[in-house]
RNA sequence: CUCCCAUUGAC
């Protein structure tokens, strides 16, 4: 069972859920009994391919098992609902717990946060509180993203508090999260204030802190700030590149669009879809549909929003004929079209 | 073999 189960574990943290959940299902029919760390795997197997099906079935299969349902299974049966959408779910299984630890609710209210009820994530958070719970990081870090995504600055204050009350030091991690709430709510002058008391931000720092000028409106700030980012060696990401390359669009600077592409190319990124999409959509923005066209034409897998930036640029160029051929294609396709 | 966590794309 050992064997099986750091093969399970080995596919989900390579991001190949679905093999895991098949050698879960092989391992049962070759008559090899599940145990607790079995069940971690599959739990967290299902979760990351998102399958509420599966996932409430082989709760079921736990339950009828021999296997003792303790904090941790628990705590990997909400997390596991909260990545499948059910909210429902995750709520019934942290109602019914017999005990519960920190990650109960970091997991809780990493649910709401994956069901889009940033409100309800918050709440939940005031009730740990009331509670005597002591928070994490990893709450604080749920929590902060909560507030990003309502663009709730109040409250993300708040929470900002209670970061430094509790002690914890601004390391990447926090730090990342309070320079994105900050950002997100609208607030660049305070995101910009932590941004530049980090000692060493790392890329994901910085992809927030860019990100949060490019969509304010203030495109040269963001650039300018990449350009520092290449200049103190800090290796750019694919998320790096989305976020600039929407700046350039923005503003419609080909110029700086071109050498950002080049960048991409020399980090191994351009075939990223994120990557992609944003290369098509800058270039025609930027005016040059040629260039739009040439990389649709490079990338292999091509998901809808490829395609869908393709097809506005060919009809933001008043290239109809050419958007209705590209769309005839997409049909062809197995495509999610909305 | 062992549960929770931040930054990015089109319409």
């Amino acid at each position: 069972v050992v064997s099986w189960n750091a093969m399970i574990h080995g596919y989900v943290n390579n991001e190949h859920g679905q093999k895991a959940v098949e050698l879960f299902a092989q391992m049962q029919r070759e008559q090899v009994e599940p145990n607790s760390v079995t069940f971690l795997g599959a739990f967290n197997a299902i979760a990351s391919i998102s399958a509420l099906e599966m996932a409430r079935y082989v709760h079921c299969q736990l339950i009828q098992s021999e296997v003792h349902l303790d904090v941790t299974l628990g705590n990997s049966i909400i997390d596991m609902y909260g990545k499948c959408g059910s909210i429902e779910d995750a709520c019934r299984v942290f109602n019914g717990m017999p005990t519960r630890n920190v990650i109960s609710w970091n997991a809780m209210i990493g649910g709401y946060l994956k069901c889009n009820q940033g409100i309800e994530a918050l709440e939940l958070y005031k009730q740990m509180n009331e509670e005597h719970v002591n928070p994490s990081v990893v709450t604080f870090v749920n929590v902060l993203t909560a507030c990003a995504s309502i663009r709730c600055l109040e409250e993300g204050k708040h929470i900002h508090e209670h970061v430094i009350q509790s002690g914890y030091e601004m390391d990447n991690h926090i730090g990342g999260c309070l320079v994105d709430m900050y950002s997100k709510c609208g607030d660049l002058d305070d995101a910009y204030k932590i941004f530049e008391k980090m000692c060493a931000p790392n890329v994901v720092v910085w992809n927030a802190m860019i990100a949060g000028y490019a969509k304010s409106g203030e495109e040269k700030t963001a650039i300018k700030l990449y350009l520092q980012m290449l200049e103190k060696h800090v290796k750019p990401d694919s998320v790096t590149f989305v976020a600039v390359l929407n700046a350039c669009s923005s503003i419609a600077s080909l110029e700086e669009g071109r050498r950002v592409h080049q960048k991409a190319i020399n980090f191994g990124c351009e075939s990223e879809p994120f990557v992609g999409s944003g290369l098509i959509h800058m270039y025609s923005k930027c005016g040059s549909i040629e260039d739009a066209c040439q990389v649709f034409k490079s990338l292999r897998a091509c998901d809808i929003v490829i395609w869908t930036s393709m097809l506005d640029g060919y009809a933001m160029h008043g290239l109809g004929k050419e958007a209705l051929c590209l769309f005839e294609q997409m049909c062809k396709e197995d495509l999610p079209m909305s």
